[in-house]
DNA sequence: CTGTTAGCGCGTTCAC
DNA sequence: GTGAACGCGCTAACAG
């Protein structure tokens, strides 16, 4: 691998003057710059980002944290995170905390090992103010993902409003029934279980929560509820990966969507227009949060200090398909 | 951000002794060890890898390329990878290739730049000889990952041979016309025709190919399809993405698995199991391949050098769920 | 325009 | 056991 003092080396001028004619700051002799160049060239030089990161320029490292990376959403998040990232000359360091708190510490040890310019991350429990500490006691610029977080950047989706869609379009197909996939901490719950609440007091004995992961336990709920209650039933999921199983399980039983069960996800992955019926799901803007994070994050890398916080929230979209529309049939009868 | 340099002010040591405290290499004296210790602690030191990659003794970076993070299959590599790279004090800078060359190229450069002592990649041509090339100047250890790569260290699944269990098993569900989704240069393909051939001179004559993405054509040809032939039709798929979309057309056009249509994916993603009716699909040693990918690659930074190529594959296994199974029905009459 | 000098944080001799 | 001195590759003064 040759370095500067190499180039210098083979075509007589000082280490210096090789650093100005690369990284083309001052001016330098027209011949002498070209011999360099071409001498660079030749050897397909590349700068030591480590030196440089050693005398104080910057890393052009960020840290990523994600809390699992195999969820295509956290992925879409890092492709698109990576190509900001790479506009700006830097590359992403990425770890996954796997919800794990003494994970995410240790990451961020690591991370500061590599000197890292700034981090973002998707926090495992933004409002623990171990948490907080941590990211200040690394005393770099830092931009929370996904959620929103108190006393940080942080770029965000309304959740709350994303789940007062959920409920209005429910509403709206006639549904006389509800079930929430998820925990009731969920503000996509609290937006959707609000909005619901505004017109109707009894909302709450017409829920059923489903909080299991396990197939066979939400097909016995499921069952079971359908059973009991004619009519239409909303069913809304806090992410398609349930949404998705919560599909199979309902096809399984023959119970039909949109008919008996319109049926909600979140993440809009590429699954959902996929399947059939299409599955309906809040899409958020995946690419816009990405690169907004990370420009965010580089804006404040260049920022001597003392700036104000920012939070971005953004806006997510219901996108209506099969699963949950007015079907045909339901609209002509 | 605290040095060793300062811990050796606070604490009245020289930095060296700093060094051989923190890396326990050498015996310190147990009263100065403990003081260091106890101050290193307390400043919670994280030793500078850049410095420490300067000095020569590695950077404990192992640069990963996959051409799309957000293929789920990717994703899960990653994080295996991330696991394994751990366990062993490694970390990982991640890139993804887009499945374009030229992009593959600078994220080897810029991997380059933050000296890497080890490369995965997941090639996007990995018969170009530029490719190996390029490889071969960056002149550190490199594995190929999922795919078989000459002159380089891979780790690999046949995929010939899956293709070739998946022929066999489509035949003995009573298969009469084949359908395989994707291109026919890929090896799942080649294993799965040949399989074929041996028992079916007019293989090629049952085969239907479906080259494109696009839902809408992919309709057509099913439809067309199966209006004109009667009988049981094999599908398939190059991988599970694939086969979600051709499960969901399928549905649509009421065509049922596997009655008419036995289906099988590649991936074996959770999505899967999800589904209605269940998906068949090949599953790869996801976990085993990347954590022999990290530890061949870790295990070739120690060597010196001159080590033996090292190929490994990995067998793949097909998991028959209801999408092809023969079913009740079936077997009943 | 260009060379000299210094120093980033650390590991590595080499003396003491 | 431990400190002094050096160098990794680079950027940032400073002097010419």
């Amino acid at each position: 691998m040759i370095t500067m003092t190499e180039i210098a080396r083979l075509t007589g001028v000082s280490q210096p003057t090789v650093s100005r004619v690369l990284n083309g700051n001052t001016s330098v002799k027209p011949e002498v710059r070209e011999k360099v160049l071409a001498c660079a060239r030749e050897h397909n030089f590349q700068p030591n980002a480590m030196a440089r990161g050693l005398v104080g320029s910057g890393t052009k490292l960020i840290g990523v944290v994600l809390t699992d990376i195999s969820n295509s959403f956290f992925a879409d998040l890092e492709k698109y995170m990576e190509q900001a990232a790479r506009k700006k000359g830097y590359s992403l360091i990425l770890f996954n905390s796997d919800y794990d708190r003494e994970k995410e510490k240790h990451c961020l040890d690591v991370m500061r090992r590599y000197r890292v310019d700034g981090l973002v991350i998707v926090p495992v429990a933004e409002h623990d103010a171990a948490f907080r500490e941590d990211i200040k006691a690394l005393d770099i610029p830092a931009v929370a993902i996904t959620r929103e977080t108190d006393q940080m950047d942080c770029v965000y989706i309304e959740h709350a409003e994303a789940g007062a869609q959920v409920a209005e379009h429910l509403k709206s197909v006639g549904c006389e029934h509800y079930i929430f996939v998820g925990t009731t901490e969920d503000k996509k719950y609290l937006g959707f279980a609000e909005k619901m609440k505004e017109t109707d007091l009894h909302f709450e004995q017409k829920l059923t929560l489903i909080e299991t992961k396990n197939s066979r336990e939400i097909q016995g709920i499921l069952k079971a509820h359908f059973d009991t209650h004619p009519g239409k039933t909303g069913i809304f999921a806090y992410n398609d990966r349930r949404a998705v199983q919560v599909h199979g399980i309902l096809q399984k039983l023959g119970i039909s969507m949109p008919e008996r069960a319109a049926l909600v996800g979140f993440d809009n992955t590429y699954t959902c227009e996929y399947l059939y019926p299409a599955l309906s799901s809040v899409s958020q803007p995946n690419r816009e949060m990405a690169e907004e994070a990370v420009n965010i994050l580089i804006k404040n890398i260049g920022q001597p200090e003392g700036r104000e916080l920012v939070a971005h929230p953004m806006g997510a979209r219901l996108i209506v398909r099969e699963s949950s529309e007015i079907s045909e049939k339901e609209r002509t009868k």
